[in-house]
DNA sequence: GTGAAAGCGCTAACAA
DNA sequence: TTGTTAGCGCTTTCAC
């Protein structure tokens, strides 16, 4: 089944290829009537021009890349969202790949970019090794990463972990808990150890310490991990009295936990997340959390990607100062405690 | 900056572009000796063939379209993963695009897969207007709807809506509820119609009328819409007995709504949802729904594709079973009734 | 087993 | 204002 190309489309308004394209393009030196003849070809043969050829013989082709570890958790969904929006904006389309958390499925993502010959990419990178193997590939391609900055000389935007979760451990601080637990995340990821630095600061700001609770090396199942040491920590006494959550993903889970072990949240235990995802907004949850302006980042990096594009190479950071959003997981420590 | 060619990599090896090709292609007749020279000299300059070129000139781009409403609605983040999991195992990449309720973008993403010369696509139809006109862009190219039989002659997957929705009903009943609401969805959603079809079936069958709430036809806010009804039957008395919710995230809405007006889930008035996304499960949500089983819709609606795509042309329905997952939002009728 | 040449559908430089 | 020509980078006959 032959698709109709220009040719045919030329054919049929009596013009030749070259006039097909200019009409199309809209532009200027074709003469109005010319150019309704050839819409009105292209109308009757149904002719959509095939975009493998365009990117071929022309230079743009008006389509960004971008990888984050899951689309379906909900905080890379709305980072993607706010991307494509703003892409969408500037006439942009944008290919999405989940990294799923693995090397390869990353480096493949790029490659595959590449091959496409996609005008810039925004990355949410998964470690600094895998940011310096695809480095390589992207030489000279317009990139800006997203989340963590994990190199030198690339252009990023990024929320200031450290500095987040000092909020919320300031927060839980503030409520006159004194003994606080923070539990989640990867071991190797930077994030972690950017959010746990802000923690630990804001104990120490107290002269108090708190406990960072270890982190799994092997990323397999890491919801599983959180669970199990909730619940751990659930099932011993004294509770603590508040946990800041590595993520709104973690303090799910540890909410399910406090379910299990029949810990009450907020009355028994404080809790704090970090990202407001959707999920923290939903009726019954109502997670206190930190909030990184999700919709900001995504658009600031389309920005500028797409500053890059059009020739300003210079490498840039974007630091996103974070916000606390106080919802209903965190309540004032009363002297008496409670019965548990 | 220009890209290596596989031009360079031929005169680095020392050999022709098309001997090239054919070793990246690990086709028999190329000498190990000769493929491994190749090999090298593409590791040298970091070739990455163009995918432009390669889909212009070959035939196959391996590539699969799908279109949904709205990826960050959970119900398809979940679809759109199954269906890109199952692409990716069989070597295909797949390209999504949000209709975001919108005719226009349902059309252009169509007409952006066509321009791409894409090998097919999965499309979750909006309406029967938008499946008629864009289906003469379709012409032969491999496609299966999803959710939804909007047409005559093509291949399609979908959950039997009028099932899931009795088994909804019917669940309440059981549990000795009478005064039944349905609430939520779009008017003019083929959707919705079969769901509340299946929902008066079950009333029906027990000599039973319910209410079906109207819809509304604007679709922009939906679902602060669905928020703004529920509240209205929260503050009237008698409170109904239940609500089947279209969605789950309509589930949510009555949800939020309840808590405002101080109506409790379930011991005042039982809640049912459908489509069981991620939300329904978290804790303190426990929402009890009907499972579509998306997962295996986005399988089989690949699968199906995959066969359009080998040839064979058939055009085939597939209706899945939905299933009742029972958490903890309906709870049995007392006699007595509440306080309220 | 490998090379030469043609062509996929389009755009851009140059002519007319 | 429009046509002609020459590729873009790859695959694929068809020779050798």
């Amino acid at each position: 089944m032959r698709r109709t190309t220009i040719r045919d489309v030329a054919a049929l308004a009596g013009v030749s290829p070259a006039t097909v394209s200019r009409a199309l393009d809209d532009r200027p030196e074709i003469r109005p009537e010319t150019r309704e003849r050839v819409r009105e070809a292209c109308r009757q043969l149904g002719y959509v021009p095939n975009a493998a050829a365009k990117g071929l013989a022309g230079q743009a082709t008006h389509v960004l890349g971008v990888v984050v570890p899951d689309v379906s958790n909900p905080y890379f969904a709305g980072i993607a969202n706010a991307i494509e929006e703003t892409a969408a904006e500037n006439g942009y389309r944008v290919l999405l790949s989940n990294s799923l958390q693995e090397e390869e499925r990353e480096l493949q993502a790029i490659e595959n970019f590449v091959a496409r010959r996609i005008d810039g990419v925004v990355i949410s990178a998964l470690s600094r090794e895998t940011q310096a193997r695809h480095a390589p590939l992207l030489e000279g391609m317009p990139c800006v990463y997203l989340g963590v900055n994990h190199g030198e000389g690339c252009s990023y935007v990024a929320a200031d972990n450290e500095r987040g979760a000092w909020l919320a451990a300031r927060h839980l601080l503030d409520l006159g808990h004194r003994d606080l637990v923070f539990l989640g995340g990867h071991a190797d990821s930077l994030t972690r150890v950017q959010r746990a630095a802000g923690f630990r600061r804001a104990l120490e700001e107290q002269g108090l310490t708190g406990r960072v609770l270890p982190a799994p090396t092997d990323a397999r199942d890491m919801r599983q991990w959180a669970y199990d040491q909730a619940l751990e920590l659930f099932r011993r006494r004294p509770l603590p009295h508040a946990i800041a959550a590595f993520s709104d993903m973690t303090a799910l889970k540890i909410l399910e936990a406090a379910e299990e072990a029949g810990v009450r949240v907020p009355e028994d235990v404080s809790l704090v997340g970090y990202d407001n995802i959707e999920y923290a907004a939903l009726p019954r949850i109502h997670l206190t959390t930190v909030s990184q302006h999700k919709l900001r980042q995504g658009r600031l990096a389309v920005e500028r990607v797409l500053r890059q594009i059009r020739g300003d190479r210079e490498a840039a950071a974007e630091l996103i100062e974070p916000e606390l959003i106080v919802r209903s997981t965190c309540i004032p420590r009363t002297e008496g405690g409670t019965s548990l």
